[in-house]
DNA sequence: GGCAATCCTTGATCAAGATCAAGGCGGCAA
DNA sequence: TTGCCGCCTTGATCTTGATCAAGGATTGCC
């Protein structure tokens, strides 16, 4: 199940947030100890509620962060990928993991132990601001994930992720979905059954969606309309039967 | 507008949140540079998109946390008092801030400078982890907002935001409304109309709302709704005309 | 191939919450 | 005192999204 990290596995994390900006001899020091975890879907990596006692990198495929309330149900946090870390902050607290991690795909992922970076940051505190930085964005995600769930239709945060899909500021572009549509739905609240239809409506101001496929005519009327620009589709988007 | 800390300011500063564990010296020298803002209500504190450059305590009053869209509308995000912090993350970064914080009532806030932590923290590392903990804090309580707006209905955030007012663990209580209730309904992303039904409908489960007193009979039961828990309420919660 | 399971879509219906409109009430200033 | 304004509530209506139900498409397995 744990591993140690390949030569591979050093090169992309060390590329990559978490330790964007330190040496590569202080990133060599911090990961010494991480393992590899091999993950098959559905697996998980920590639980809700565990002791934090380490925190994580993604180095390949997707995992899901969710929460599981008492009633049974399941929320969906956040979806991350290649270059992603998780729980950092909580790892040096000492508290609990406040969501489980699940792998959604096959997955890589590296472990580092809390208590050595603790002893790291004590030796090089600039450690400890390259992964406040890394904590602050996180911050950033889920103030936005706040902001989209109480300003935004359902129609707008789906349209906001399309949009978030395309690398061009405007114009028209092809995109792949990045994960099954159950999960895209859980990342912005919706039930499968309205993210549907949310696409359906989206045909009408030129999105088609074919399987994992999706054609955008114009990038810009997408961001347009989450913005909540209305003039930029007046008169489109009626409901589709 | 701004001025030197009080004696009496340090010694609230310095027992709460951010800086709980540090030793009474290295707190000192941590707001050493402080300054201590009055603010009357509607004046802000920092506009979101400012270049981050201090961070912030709550000395006395109320102070919300919001974002502004482009179409115009704010979407509240927090809503802070005494002894609670904000924007610690951030300011390590030199990005700019992610929301507006204005204050809600008179309100007086300790200004700490980034710049200066930073120095203190390649100095004393421990402060970094202290902070750490503290933006742990605001993460949990961001991703536990995300869940209540993807999983709970109107009435069950109103139902668990009492909950939380309330100092008792069952029983009956009574506590007092902590800001008007435009702004509660902000909070839980809810308009003040939808929120004035949601208190009309907790009425059938014991709970009265005149102005800002709320007389709770059962706190258990407005847990257990908030939990989904419907056998603990059934019947009740009919729609009330 | 046939079968089952999963994913996705679509339709019909229902419930939740937003919006629009009106009115009560309390505080405050002239 | 009067009048105004902002907060809050209530009613009527509309929109959004959830739920329930069914069926098509794909995939993997025997």
């Amino acid at each position: 199940m744990s591993s140690k990290l390949t030569a591979g596995d050093l090169q992309i994390i060390s590329r990559i947030a978490v330790f964007r900006g330190l040496k590569a001899e202080t990133v060599e020091q911090i990961i010494a100890p991480a393992t590899a975890m091999m993950l098959r879907p559905h697996e998980w990596i920590v639980r809700q509620g565990d002791p934090a006692t380490a925190f994580f990198i993604i180095i390949d495929g997707w995992v899901k962060l969710y929460r599981s309330a008492p009633s049974g149900d399941d929320t969906v946090i956040e979806i991350m990928t290649k270059g992603e870390s998780f729980a950092e902050a909580v790892a040096f607290t000492g508290n609990r993991y406040f969501s489980t991690a699940e792998a959604v795909t096959e997955a890589r992922v590296g472990r580092i132990p809390a208590d050595h970076i603790v002893r790291c940051i004590r030796q090089s505190p600039d450690i400890a601001l390259a992964m406040v930085a890394s904590i602050s964005q996180h911050l950033h995600h889920l103030v936005q994930q706040v902001e989209q769930l109480k300003a935004q239709s359902g129609v707008q945060r789906v349209a906001e992720f399309l949009a978030s899909l395309s690398p061009a500021e405007q114009g028209h572009c092809s995109v792949a979905l990045p994960y099954d549509k159950i999960l895209i739905a859980g990342r912005l609240g919706l039930t499968p059954e309205s993210l549907s239809r949310a696409f359906a409506r989206l045909r009408t101001i030129g999105v088609v969606v074919d399987a994992s496929h999706v054609m955008v005519k114009d990038v810009a009327k997408l961001r347009a309309l989450a913005a909540d620009d209305r003039s930029a589709v007046r008169g489109t988007l009626r409901p589709v039967r």
